[in-house]
DNA sequence: AGAAAGATCATTTTT
DNA sequence: TGATCTTTCT
C-alpha cells in the first residue's frame, strides 16, 4: 500500500487529530467505487462481500482510519477482529501506515482469542463451578477461575482427558482421548456448556461425553486453566448471565469489525452478536466462497444469513480482483459455480488476458513431481514466451500435507531449493512445549499439568508407580503436584534413584522459583539454567538421532526469543496465544503448502497437483459431510485457483501409493468442471515420446499398459480434454484413441484364481470389491488392484 | 524402567 | 509406506 506511506501532513498533532486534519479523505485514493462504499457507510450493518484478491484488507483498514477520522470512535473504541495473528498484525501495520505511525492505541485490534483472554483476565472470577463431591479439598465453596489462568495447549488438554477417561473406567481402546477431546472441541465451537449439550448428543461417547465434558471443566477451573475452546465460551458465559458486564462492552465497542465472517464458529458468532445487538455497529467482511474451515466447526450459514440476522443490513460486492489473469478469475468461477446457496459474486479483472489454466495428466505421482520439477526450472529461466520467474513467486499446493512428500523427494534430488509452509509449528514442537513446560513449573508450582510433563523428562527413574504416589501424595493433602512431590520425598515414599532424583527436582524448582526474583539473574540466563541443571538440554545432547541437533537449535532460538520479554511470566503469557514461525528466509525457494495455509497468498505461478477423485475432493470429506462436504471441497479448489497471478497449472496422476498401496485414480470432477475455453490441455510427456529413458515407469506398449491407460484416461473429462487437444492440433496419447474396455472385463475374475499384473508380476486374487481385486502377490505382497490392471495369468502375451 | 519388536491406522489445523 | 502407539522382552 505504497500510496499511505507518506502521510506527513499528518505529523505532530494527536491520533484523532491528526486523522480529522489535512488531506481528510486521503485514505480514499484508489479506490473503487466498492471499496469506498464499504468504507464510507459507516453506521449500522455492513456486509463486506470480499471475493479472492479484491483489495479487502485495503477496504477493512480504510474503514478503521475512516472511522477515526470522522470522530466516530477512538482507536480503543473499535473491536477489531480477526482469526490469525498475522492478519491482525498486518492490519495494525497497515492502519499505522494510514495514519502515519504506529497504532499503539488499538488494544481491541487482535484474534477473537487475543481478545477474549484479554477480557476474561478483567472477569475470570465470574467463572466459577461447583466443587467435585469426592475431592477431598471439596469444602462446598464455589470455585472460580482466577486472572492468572493458564492457557493450556493441545497436549495438556488431552493429557487431563486422559486421566479422566481413565478414572471412568472407559475402555481408551474403544473410545480414544482423542475423540473426546474433538467431540468437546465440537461442543465448545457451537457454544454448548456441559449443561446445554443436546439430548441428541447424549449418546457421545459411550454415554459418558456429557459427564466428562462436565468433569473436564470442572478440573480446568481447579487447576486455574482454560482451554482455547474456553477463552470464547466463558466470554460467553460471562455477556449471557451478566448484564452489566454485558452492557459496558456493548457501550464501549462502538464499531465492530470482523475479518474472514465465514470462519466463524457458533460461538464467536454469539458473542458477535451479543455485543451487536445494541448499536448494530458491526462491519463483517468474508467471501462464501472461501469458507474452508467447516471441518473446524465454522459456519457459512452464519455468513449467508447476514442480512437475516441483521435486517437493513447493507452488502457491498467486492468484485473487481486486482490478483489474477481473465482465464484463472473465469476458470475459478467456473468451478465455483457448482454450489448451491452461495450469495452470487463474480470476479472480473482490467487484467491482460494472460495464460490459459494449463491441465495436464500423469501416468503417476513421481512423475507427476518429475513433471513439476522440470517445469519450475523452465519457469525461472523463462518458457515459451512467458517471462522468467522466481522460485519465490512459485508454489505447490497440496490437498493433503501427505502429498508434499513426493515433491520433497523430488526436488532433493534434483537439488531443488524448496520451503514448506505449515507443518508443526515453532511452539508446538516437543522439545519447545518441554521447555515452556519447565518455565511454567518455576513461573507457578501449581501447574500441575506443566509438572506432569516434566518430572520424568528427561528420564529420572520415575514411572508410573512413582508418579502415582506423588499424584496420591498431594491429593491426600490437597496440594499441588510439586508439594506433594516434596511431601512424597520427605516422607521417603518414593525409595532408590527416583526418590534421590526427585528431591533434587523438588529442590531445583524451588531455587529457580526464587532465582526469578533475583535482579542478579536476567530471565534469560535463568532459563538457560533451567534448561541446563534440568539436564534437559544435556538430554538432547546425549541423543544421536539425526533430529536431535535441530531440537537443540530450536531450544537456542527459544531462548533468543526471550531476549524480546520482560520476564519470562510475560514470555509464557505471549506465547501461550501467539508464535509464529514466519521465519523470513531470503534465499530463493519454491513454496510447498496445503490449500488451507494458503489461504490469503499469492504468487504469481501455481500448481496445484493430484486432482484426483479420492485425493481432491477428499473422500473422506464427502464420505462424512455429503454434499456439504463436496461443497467445501469444491471452495478448496476455487481458493487454490485463485492463489494464481499469472500461471495456474492443475495436474493428476493415473496411478498413487496411497499408504503403500497402488491405487488407479480418476480424474477429478473439479477439472470437469473447469470451462474449457480457459483451460489448455497440455501433453503428458510420460505417455509418449516423452524422452524420460530409463525413468520412465517400467512399462511400454503391451496390452497391459493399454488397459491400464485407457481405464484411467476414460473419464469422460479426460476424452472431453483430449478431443480438445486434438481440435487444437496437439499430439494425444495414441493407446486412448480407439481403446474400448469390455466393462465386464471387471468381474471376469475369481477367487482364488492366478492373475498377472504388469507392476507386481504373478498373484491370487484373494477377494473382490467392485471393479478392485485383493490380490497376493507371489513377489510384491498383498495389494489391492483395480482389476483392469490384471489379466488372468495365461493370457500373458509372451 | 526402558528398549525393542509388533500392531495399527492413517485429511485439512487460523488459536 | 512409515509414523505412532502398544505389547513384549530384557
Amino acid at each position: 500500500m505504497s500510496s499511505y506511506d507518506d502521510m506527513d501532513a499528518f505529523e505532530g498533532a494527536s491520533l484523532s487529530a491528526r486523522a480529522m486534519g489535512a488531506r481528510p479523505a486521503s485514505y480514499l485514493d484508489g479506490l473503487n467505487p466498492a471499496q469506498r462504499e464499504a468504507v464510507e457507510r459507516r453506521d449500522g450493518p455492513v456486509l463486506m462481500l470480499a471475493g479472492a484478491g479484491t483489495g479487502k484488507t485495503r477496504a477493512l483498514t480504510a474503514r478503521i482510519v475512516h472511522l477515526l477520522s470522522t470522530g466516530a470512535a477512538r482507536p480503543n473504541e473499535i473491536l477489531a477482529v480477526t482469526f490469525t495473528n498475522k492478519a491482525a498484525r498486518e492490519m495494525k501495520e497497515r492502519v499505522g501506515a494510514m495514519l502515519g505511525q504506529a497504532v499503539e492505541g488499538m488494544p481491541w485490534l487482535g484474534t477473537f482469542h487475543a481478545i477474549c483472554v484479554k477480557l476474561l483476565r478483567r472477569h475470570a472470577e465470574l467463572i466459577g463451578v461447583e466443587p467435585q463431591g469426592d475431592l477431598i479439598t471439596g469444602t462446598g465453596d464455589r470455585i472460580h477461575l482466577k486472572s492468572n489462568f493458564t492457557i493450556l495447549d493441545t497436549d495438556d488438554q488431552l493429557r487431563l482427558l486422559k486421566q479422566l477417561v481413565a478414572a471412568s473406567g472407559i475402555d481408551d481402546k474403544r473410545w480414544p482421548a482423542r475423540q473426546l477431546a474433538s467431540i468437546i472441541d465440537g461442543w465448545k465451537n457451537r457454544a454448548l456448556t456441559p449443561d446445554k449439550v443436546p439430548a441428541a448428543d447424549a449418546g457421545a461417547y459411550n454415554n459418558k461425553g456429557v459427564e466428562l465434558y462436565a468433569q473436564y471443566q470442572r478440573r480446568l477451573i481447579e487447576l486455574n486453566a482454560v482451554d482455547f475452546g474456553d477463552l470464547l465460551l466463558h466470554m460467553l458465559t460471562i455477556f449471557q448471565t451478566h448484564e452489566d458486564v454485558l452492557d459496558q462492552y456493548r457501550r464501549w465497542f462502538r464499531y465492530i469489525l470482523v475479518d474472514e465472517y465465514q470462519d466463524t464458529n457458533v460461538a464467536q458468532y454469539m458473542w458477535l452478536r451479543l455485543l451487536a445487538a445494541q448499536h448494530r455497529n458491526i462491519c463483517c467482511v468474508g467471501d462464501d466462497d472461501q469458507s474452508i474451515y467447516g471441518w473446524r466447526g465454522a459456519e457459512v450459514g452464519n455468513i449467508l444469513r447476514f442480512e437475516k440476522d441483521f435486517p437493513g443490513a447493507h452488502v457491498v460486492r467486492l468484485e473487481q480482483n486486482y490478483r489474477s489473469t481473465p482465464h484463472i478469475l473465469a476458470a475459478a468461477s467456473g468451478v465455483i459455480r457448482g454450489n448451491e446457496g452461495r450469495l452470487g459474486k463474480e470476479l472480473w479483472t482490467d487484467a491482460q488476458e494472460g495464460e490459459k489454466l494449463r491441465l495436464i495428466g500423469h501416468w503417476d505421482g513421481e512423475e507427476e513431481a518429475r513433471w513439476i520439477g522440470e517445469e519450475i526450472e523452465a519457469m525461472q529461466t523463462g518458457t515459451r514466451g512467458m517471462r522468467p520467474i522466481g522460485l519465490n513467486q512459485m508454489a505447490i499446493l497440496v490437498r493433503a500435507s501427505h502429498q508434499m512428500r513426493a515433491f520433497e523427494d523430488r526436488f532433493l534430488t534434483i537439488g531443488l531449493p524448496y520451503r514448506v509452509i505449515g507443518g508443526p509449528r515453532f511452539y508446538e514442537r516437543m522439545e519447545i512445549r518441554d521447555a515452556m513446560a519447565y518455565f511454567r513449573v518455576v513461573t507457578s508450582p501449581e501447574d500441575d499439568l506443566a509438572f506432569e510433563r516434566i518430572v520424568n523428562t528427561p528420564k529420572r527413574g520415575l514411572g508410573d508407580k512413582a508418579q502415582q504416589t506423588i499424584q496420591r501424595t498431594a491429593r491426600a493433602n490437597g496440594v499441588s503436584l510439586v508439594e506433594g512431590a516434596r511431601l512424597a520425598v520427605q516422607g521417603g515414599l518414593i525409595k532408590g534413584k527416583g526418590g534421590t532424583e526427585l528431591a533434587r527436582l523438588v529442590d531445583d524448582i524451588a531455587r529457580w522459583g526464587r532465582m526469578t526474583g533475583d535482579t542478579d539473574v536476567t530471565h534469560v540466563e535463568l532459563a538457560e539454567v533451567i534448561l541446563d541443571e534440568s539436564g534437559y538440554t544435556g538430554h538432547w545432547q546425549a541423543e544421536k538421532t539425526p533430529e536431535a541437533p535441530g531440537r537443540l537449535e530450536n531450544l537456542k532460538e527459544l531462548v533468543k526469543a526471550l531476549e524480546q520479554f520482560e520476564n519470562l511470566q510475560g514470555f509464557l503469557e505471549h506465547i501461550a496465544l501467539v508464535m509464529d514461525n514466519d521465519k523470513t528466509d531470503a534465499d530463493e525457494k519454491v513454496s510447498v503448502m496445503t490449500l488451507h495455509a494458503a489461504k490469503g497468498l499469492e504468487f504469481p505461478a501455481v500448481f496445484l497437483p493430484g486432482w484426483e477423485d479420492g485425493l481432491f475432493p477428499s473422500q473422506r470429506s464427502m464420505d462424512e459431510s455429503g454434499i456439504k462436504g463436496l461443497e467445501e471441497e469444491r471452495r478448496l479448489a476455487y481458493v487454490g485457483i485463485t492463489r494464481a497471478e499469472e500461471v495456474c497449472t492443475i495436474s493428476f496422476a493415473g496411478n498413487r501409493r496411497v499408504f503403500g498401496q497402488w491405487q488407479s485414480q480418476l480424474p477429478s470432477r473439479f477439472i470437469d468442471e473447469l470451462p474449457e475455453d480457459h483451460v489448455e490441455v497440455l501433453t503428458p510427456p510420460g505417455l509418449y515420446g516423452g524422452g524420460y529413458g530409463a525413468a520412465a515407469p517400467p512399462l511400454r506398449s503391451d496390452l497391459h499398459e493399454k488397459a491400464a491407460e485407457a481405464n484411467v484416461y476414460n473419464s469422460p473429462g479426460w476424452r472431453r480434454l483430449q478431443a480438445r487437444a486434438g481440435e487444437r492440433g496437439l499430439s494425444q496419447p495414441r493407446e486412448t484413441r480407439n481403446t474400448v474396455i469390455d466393462a465386464t472385463a471387471m468381474s471376469a475374475f475369481t477367487v482364488g484364481e492366478r492373475v498377472f499384473h504388469q507392476k507386481f508380476g504373478y498373484g491370487a486374487v484373494t477377494g473382490i470389491e467392485g471393479d478392485k481385486l485383493e490380490i497376493a502377490f507371489e513377489k510384491a505382497g498383498t495389494k489391492k488392484v483395480v482389476a483392469s490392471y490384471v489379466s488372468a495369468s495365461d493370457d500373458i502375451p509372451f
